[in-house]
DNA sequence: CGCCTTTGACCGGCGC
DNA sequence: GCGCCGGTCAAAGGCG
């Protein structure tokens, strides 16, 4: 059973990274746009965050973790979110980009959130299609956060006892120090490599379930206990040969009923569930483009999205599950709901221009 | 039988 | 140098 992480609930967050980081300046936050259009952009040295706020919504999947159905009467221009973070995670300007994208005025209650967090570190390049993905049910809400660094060592720390394989794909790093020994020498350029680690990105959801389902096969290989924090972190590794795509599952602790996920990496293949859905083309590699019906509420608007970039120092890698973002503390009426559809292609293309494939 | 989770140990980084 | 901590390994067990 499992399929996910366990009865348990998910994970927890980890203090480590959390207390150091904080919600840096607002460069913008138009609240006035009337309808709570809020762009809050936090910037720091390494990675960007922003928040999507999304109004509750109707959307007409099934949030039950019957990914497959879903994706079977779906064809989005994406295959799951992370396909959709795919972009961020090759060209984070692009996040830049999206400040600039006009906001509607009407405003909804906001209900769903996702928060996008994104950075990438000098290996973004694979240019594989496919990211790692986050099923969303119908009511939950995401967040999502990348760095290119992960503060704390997020990977590539180098601490495989020796292990041949799939991991290889990512491991290529790896393996070049491991050559073993090290010198000293050998360990200050271990220390510049290790740095590069893989686009991370990181998803805040509302949802009961740990292991959302996301399209993606994945195997548990791992599990801690959180500091400061009931609840475990899980950690699971894209089953898929080549594929080094890692993510990692946790509950915040001050939030229980937020879920912490953080991918880190770029899948090398196509999710199962995109392929059943439709197939490769569902993929549009290289660009950006917003996450899939089945994967977001449909009631998307990109008019709500925030954006904020945590100032934070030293461990860019994760967004602050625990503190309410700041278009979140601040007391505002909730304006009407309009829907945007992600089916209005046209104004998605309208609105982020750089970021929406041509067409679906 | 294959795939996946569980779990304790291990490793390396980092702060004190 | 030491201890803490995050991340990973890998054996064992469970499940379909």
């Amino acid at each position: 059973m499992s399929s996910g992480g366990g009865g348990s609930g998910g994970a927890g967050d980890h203090h480590g990274v959390y207390h150091q980081h904080g919600y840096g300046h607002l460069a913008r936050a138009d609240a006035d746009a009337g309808a709570g259009a809020e762009y809050v952009f936090h910037s720091s040295n390494d990675m960007e965050s922003f928040f999507f706020n999304q109004p509750a919504s109707s959307a007409g999947v099934d949030g039950s973790g019957s990914r497959a159905g879903a994706a079977d009467e779906l064809m989005p221009p994406y295959s799951s979110i992370t396909d959709y973070l795919q972009g961020f995670l090759q060209d984070p300007s692009g996040l830049a980009r999206h400040l600039d994208a006009p906001c509607p005025a009407e405003d909804a209650p906001i209900k769903h959130e996702l928060s996008v967090d994104v950075s990438h570190d000098s290996q973004g390049t694979s240019g594989a299609p496919g990211e790692g993905a986050a099923m969303l049910t119908p009511n939950s809400s995401v967040s999502l956060s990348s760095s290119d660094r992960e503060g704390e060592g997020g990977q590539p720390r180098r601490c495989k006892k020796g292990r041949p394989n799939a991991e290889d794909a990512e491991g290529d790093e790896k393996e070049q120090e491991d050559g073993e020994n090290s010198t000293k020498a050998n360990k200050s350029k271990k220390k510049a490599e290790k740095r590069q680690r893989q686009p991370r990105v990181a998803f805040l959801t509302k949802s009961e379930v740990d292991h959302l389902e996301d399209g993606y096969r994945w195997r548990k290989y791992g599990q801690k206990a959180v500091k400061n924090s009931p609840y475990p972190r899980s950690y699971y590794r894209c089953t898929t040969p080549k594929c080094g795509v890692k993510k990692r599952v946790e509950r915040s602790y001050q939030d229980p009923s937020t879920v912490i996920t953080t991918y880190e990496g770029q899948h090398t293949h196509h999710s199962p569930a995109s392929l059943r859905a439709g197939g490769a083309h569902l993929f549009m590699p290289n660009a950006y483009g917003l996450p899939p019906h089945h994967l977001m509420p449909s009631s998307f608007r990109p008019d709500l999205m925030s954006m904020m970039h945590p100032a934070m120092g030293a461990n860019p890698n994760m967004f602050l599950p625990s503190m309410p973002p700041p278009h979140m503390s601040t007391p505002s009426p909730a304006p009407p709901l309009q829907q945007h559809h992600f089916t209005d292609y046209a104004l998605l293309q309208d609105l982020f221009p750089s970021t929406m494939p041509n067409n679906p």
